[in-house]
RNA sequence: GGGCUCUUAGCUCAGUUGGUUAGAGCGCUACGUUGACAUCGUAGAGGUCACUGGUUCGAAUCCAGUAGAGCCCACCA
């Protein structure tokens, strides 16, 4: 089951609605919740159906009645029912934390939404005098405008430069503030002075150490970032001026020591690609740990598995030293938190009281929680939030777990370990048993596609171009596993041609099928023609071949060995045998086996070119509506229908026509010109069975005189090819040219003889003798013996030329 | 700082557990169009598999290192 939908974008739908209230002069906050809620819905409506269309049109063979998205009432429902849950569990709590804070969106955000990039900067030394008016210390830090909100100086406990400062006092620069000297060990003594300014309302660590050291925290950036009245003098400004500020008037009172050029990480909002501000924030966080070790554990006994399995590692990297989560957001778009606070008689939230944690509101006189909840927090529950869940229901029996979950990793931690974490703790399983990890497409020169560079590709463009299939196929084809696709629109063009060609091979014998009449071969397996024999046989071995590859999550090998099957086995080969001649009608058992086989091919291309293939199947034979390729049976390879001796042979004529046509070639022999040929073949048995083919070779050698016999001497004047050990002879009267055919048969030898000397020196190293496995020697021994019969045969060739 | 991936034909890429004379698509060369397909056919040119060393009877494939490209994670201000 494939239920197909969508979640809501929380900060990105926000986003893109509030740019466009902008440019009409509106703002969110001046509208209200409610009618900017509509806003947002309307513009949902309009374009959210965009990327099911495009599935849609890509021929995902989805549910499509089931369609379902996070924000529906009932899903609605069960995110908010699942955070009370967790709540009464203990796995949810409220706190003042320091969170990473986007500025632009004005909301805290989860650590995984946070990049870090390297960034030139400034490494800012300063001064910080020592209250007693003895000296100085000296720190050294990247963000000067923070010092507003220190409340120590820190250095390393056996810093002996500094021992005597621990418990002193020294004065903050601008400010006037006094801040203790403390002394911990997260300082390294190497780094700068030696000495760390310590502000624990903006920064991760410090904010440890703060806690450690029972520092005061204060704040002194607005969540717009822009300093607050704790900055003093600095109030109001940007972060950034305020930095500049800071710093001219440090480096005017003397206290700016010096200025590096240092590059160093930065923190981004991966929304906003805006400067995240590590703020201290009232939010509500997940539990992770109990929830990452069952995660682990079902991935670690295989229960879950990856693939390509390198993702596992990743996987176990992010569960082993997993972080709580940040779920809350400050945006309107998404799922209110279920949580209630009593209000006082003025309506303003009575902080006295206990807050209620309920789906419903509890009563009157409560406020629900302005914030929503990170919209992840409601799609890792999507495998059993579709079904029914918390009901008992059939779906959730019959299709939970499910087989396969296919994502790329942009959205490994973020979905997929999520939802295994969800499906465990809620419903005792995980919620599916494979992983099937998707490299990520890219424009070609592999950047990623984003609106800025607008290198995006459009699906829809690309379908209108080129068809939807061939979209499908030619992705198929270049999807490595766990490689990215470097995707330039030409090479759809693969796809398109290979649609075209299966199309207009159907036309070779579809146009003598009659409406209504369905063709089935009486002849059996053993009363086929040769080349019957070997295409069935081709297709068995690629049946197996497709089953075995896409067993294994390898759909470029799928693709790969359809391709070749199709054109280059049944076009090429197959077709151009069987097809009539210009005014000819096909026989109705020649016609019958080619339907028969190209059904199976159409039944196999089916999962990636659904459309052509649909069309296709319903003109090989008369069908109901009903019995549609899309639910028709997947084919099995059938040993009844396999002769690999038959193949072989085939393989051999295939062989002896390619060597007459690469004479042809290169004796400039009109294509339309009929010749002779002789084949020397090595027993009388092969010799009939090749005999018996002459057709084959007539129709597609152009050989209209053909001798085949054992041992058969070169005619004069002609060209010779040695093929496995037989003979082509091409007698070319008037047109050979000898030194052409000196130099050519030449080349071959030099070629043999390179060849046969690389083997030979294999057979004659005792240790391949002796180490290698028989089967490999007993091989090379083949292969030395068939070069020196070549040999032989060619050299004769080339004395018989004189 | 740690981890991962990639480097194969002019271009974009395949290459399953080490055992072929290393493949495909595009591009290129020659020839070909009075009914399947020029979105095509036939024949062909084109590669010291990044480099160095190692393991092995045998390495594009395994190991180590080097160089280049990219990605992920990480609290050194």
């Amino acid at each position: 089951l494939w239920i197909p939908g969508l979640d809501h974008a929380g900060i990105a739908t926000q986003n893109v609605v509030e740019r466009q209230l902008k440019k009409e002069g509106l703002d969110r906050k001046a509208m209200g919740r409610e009618a900017f809620l509509e806003r947002v819905w309307a513009y949902v409506e309009e374009f959210g159906g965009i990327i099911l269309q495009q599935k849609r049109r890509l021929g995902d063979s989805a549910d499509w009645s089931r369609e379902r998205f996070t924000l529906d009432d009932r899903y609605a429902r069960v995110v908010q029912d699942v955070f009370v849950r967790l709540y009464d569990e203990g796995l949810i709590y409220r706190g003042d934390y320091l969170v990473n804070w986007d500025p632009d969106n004005m909301t805290a955000i989860s650590d995984e939404e946070v990049d870090n990039v390297e960034r030139d900067g400034h490494l800012w030394w300063i001064k910080y005098p020592l209250a007693d008016g003895s000296g100085h210390v000296t720190i050294a830090t990247t963000r000067p405008e923070t010092m507003l909100a220190d409340t120590a100086v820190a250095v390393h406990p056996e810093d002996e430069r500094y021992a005597s400062l621990v418990g002193q006092e020294v004065v903050l620069p601008l400010l006037g503030r006094r801040l203790p000297v403390i002394a911990d060990d997260y300082v390294k003594p190497e780094f700068g002075a030696g000495a760390l300014k310590v502000t624990p309302a903006h920064d991760k660590n410090d904010f440890e150490i703060g806690r450690r050291h029972g520092l005061d925290t204060i704040t002194v950036i607005h969540p717009d970032a822009t300093i607050n009245d704790a900055g003093g003098p600095y109030a109001g400004l940007d972060r950034f001026e305020a930095r500049e500020r800071i710093v001219a008037d440090l480096e005017r009172q003397g206290l700016l020591e010096k200025v590096e050029d240092y590059r160093h990480s930065v923190p981004i909002s991966s929304r906003s690609k805006t400067l995240i501000e590590p703020l201290i924030s009232r939010q509500w966080f997940v539990r992770m740990k109990p929830l990452a070790e069952r995660a682990l554990a079902v991935v670690r006994d295989g229960t879950v598995t990856f693939h390509p399995a390198r993702w596992q590692n990743e996987y176990f990297r992010w569960l082993e030293d997993i972080r709580d989560w940040t779920i809350s957001r400050q945006l309107w778009w998404g799922h209110r938190i279920p949580v209630w606070y009593p209000t006082t008689e003025d309506g303003e939230v009575d902080e006295t009281r206990d807050f209620v944690v309920s789906v419903d509101r509890p009563g009157e006189g409560y406020v629900q929680d302005e914030d929503v909840l990170d919209t992840w927090f409601s799609s890792w529950l999507w495998p059993f939030a579709t079904l029914g869940w918390p009901e008992e229901t059939d779906d959730l029996a019959t299709f939970y777990p499910s087989a396969v979950l296919v994502s790329g990793y942009d959205i490994l931690f973020f979905w997929i370990a999520r939802m295994i974490m969800a499906g465990l703790h809620f419903t005792g399983e995980a919620p599916y048993r494979d992983v099937f990890v998707t490299g990520m497409i890219k424009d070609k020169h592999g950047r990623w596609m984003s609106k800025s560079l607008g290198n995006g590709i459009d699906p829809l463009d690309m379908i209108e171009q080129y068809g939807a299939d061939a979209v499908r196929f030619s992705l198929n084809v270049l999807c490595t596993p766990g490689q990215d696709i470097k995707l330039d629109p030409a090479k759809f063009e693969m796809g398109r041609n290979f649609a075209n060609k299966l199309w207009n091979a159907f036309n070779v014998f579809g146009r003598f099928l009659e409406e209504g009449r369905d063709v089935r071969r009486t002849r059996s397996f053993e009363e086929l023609e040769l080349v019957e024999q070997w295409i069935l046989t081709r297709l068995n071995q690629t049946i197996e071949a497709v089953d075995e590859a896409a067993g294994r999550y390898r759909l470029n090998e799928v693709a790969a060995h359809l391709y070749d099957f199709a054109w280059r086995d049944y076009c090429d080969w197959y077709l151009e045998l069987i097809k009539p001649a210009p005014g000819e009608a096909m026989d109705e058992e020649t016609l019958a086996l080619a339907v028969e086989v190209y059904e199976r091919m159409v039944q196999l291309l089916h999962p990636l070119m659904p459309f052509i293939t649909e069309a296709l199947w319903h003109r090989l034979r008369p069908r109901e509506a009903a019995d549609a390729l899309i639910v028709a049976e997947w084919p099995r390879p059938d040993a009844a229908t396999t002769d690999a001796e038959a193949a072989e042979r085939f393989r051999l004529l295939q062989e002896l026509i390619s060597a007459v046509r690469s004479i042809r070639s290169q004796y400039n022999v009109a294509p339309s010109k009929r010749i002779a040929a002789a084949f020397s073949v090595a027993d009388a048995d092969l010799a009939r069975t090749v005999e018996a083919r002459r057709g084959y070779v007539e129709r597609l050698a152009g050989v209209g005189d053909l001798t085949v016999g054992e041992g058969l001497a070169k005619p004069d004047a002609s060209a010779a090819v040695v093929v496995e050990g037989h003979e082509v002879f091409v007698p070319l009267a008037g047109m050979i040219d000898l030194d052409v055919e000196r130099e050519r048969l030449g080349k071959e030898i030099a070629q043999r003889e390179g060849f046969l000397n690389g083997v030979e020196k294999k057979l004659a190293n005792e240790q391949f003798v002796s180490r290698a496995p028989e089967a490999v020697v007993e091989k090379e021994r083949q292969k030395a013996a068939d070069a020196r019969d070549e040999l032989a045969k060619l050299r004769a060739n080339l004395a018989d030329l004189g």
